[in-house]
DNA sequence: GCGGGGTTGTTGTAGAATCAACTACCTGCC
DNA sequence: GGCAGGTAGTTGATTCTACAACAACCCCGC
């Protein structure tokens, strides 16, 4: 920090927007977690790496490709796999071209356990995001989580930015 | 993904809408708890809290009332106040009125700790947030945040939704 | 006043995220 | 060839969170 610099500080309405944005990235995770956790057995975290793979030519992914995937780090991503290979969800092999690199392979249980989770899931988001905004706000929220998930990813290295 | 029978499945605005959305609920409190630990020690849920106790009059708020304010479960509240006793910025005190509750008390140290924290963070929210969305975007995502944070919370006890 | 039922808050424990090493590997350069 | 420096991934220790049980207390009816 820099300790003559003033700082701008945030105006009425751009704290109002704050204030309920922080309410919605606490309560969210939580909301998605609950309801994955108690009709499927899975983390949010769990659900949407399952889901990244699920979407993949092959149902493979290399680590740190699935780590840009799903915005997590690596040390994150190596535990997680790691405990869902105990539970036969998915596989990890290591890469001919690269010998450094692991491939993370989704397995037919693992398939079935996305098949079955994703109305729940869905259904969840359709609930508490997409059936209390307009199409219009759609857009609009789109738009703006772009341009913040930009400013955050500064690399650009995010999945989910695709098709910008 | 081909389950036999799919509910309402997302369109495609709708999808492109939510992976960004989970991007940035996923990476906003990453980036937020960098910033304030690196800066600060604190977590970015510390600081929130200390924040809405330094705004109370007389800096005091019943367990039950900040854990509201924070968005927060009373469990988690009762473990990150032990903790912060523990480091001398907040206090305890038994509620006379009624004695099953409990007073959290902001210590003087505790003051001083938000605000050499404050101007960092709002930097932050700023360079990150605000500073990337006009001033037209900002009303809209006030209002999206509000409505999702609505049907997130259907009882409506957020403190940071005050304002509607 | 005295139980029953609903609050308020704490604690213990088990699960998950974070951070800092550390290993193994690749690439380029001498 | 062989070494320096960077990349890929894993592991272990610590910290944080969630869930469930629990204790203390208020309030209301009788």
């Amino acid at each position: 920090m820099s300790p003559t610099h003033e700082p701008r500080w945030l105006t009425p309405e751009e704290l109002r927007a704050w204030l309920r944005l922080q309410a919605v990235v606490e309560l969210l995770p939580a909301t998605l977690d609950a309801q994955l956790g108690r009709d499927s057995g899975l983390t949010h975290y769990e659900y949407l790496l399952l889901a990244m793979l699920s979407e993949t030519p092959g149902r493979t992914l290399r680590m740190s490709q699935l780590a840009s995937a799903t915005n997590a780090t690596l040390p994150r991503l190596s535990h997680v796999v790691k405990r869902l290979e105990a539970r036969g969800l998915v596989t990890r092999h290591p890469c001919t071209d690269d010998r450094r690199a692991t491939l993370a392979r989704l397995t037919d249980a693992g398939w079935d356990t996305v098949v079955a989770s994703a109305p729940g899931h869905v259904e969840t988001v359709r609930r508490h995001v997409m059936d209390v905004l307009t199409p219009a706000q759609v857009e609009q929220l789109s738009t703006i989580a772009a341009a913040v998930g930009r400013s955050l990813d500064p690399e650009g290295r995010l999945y989910a930015l695709t098709g910008d």
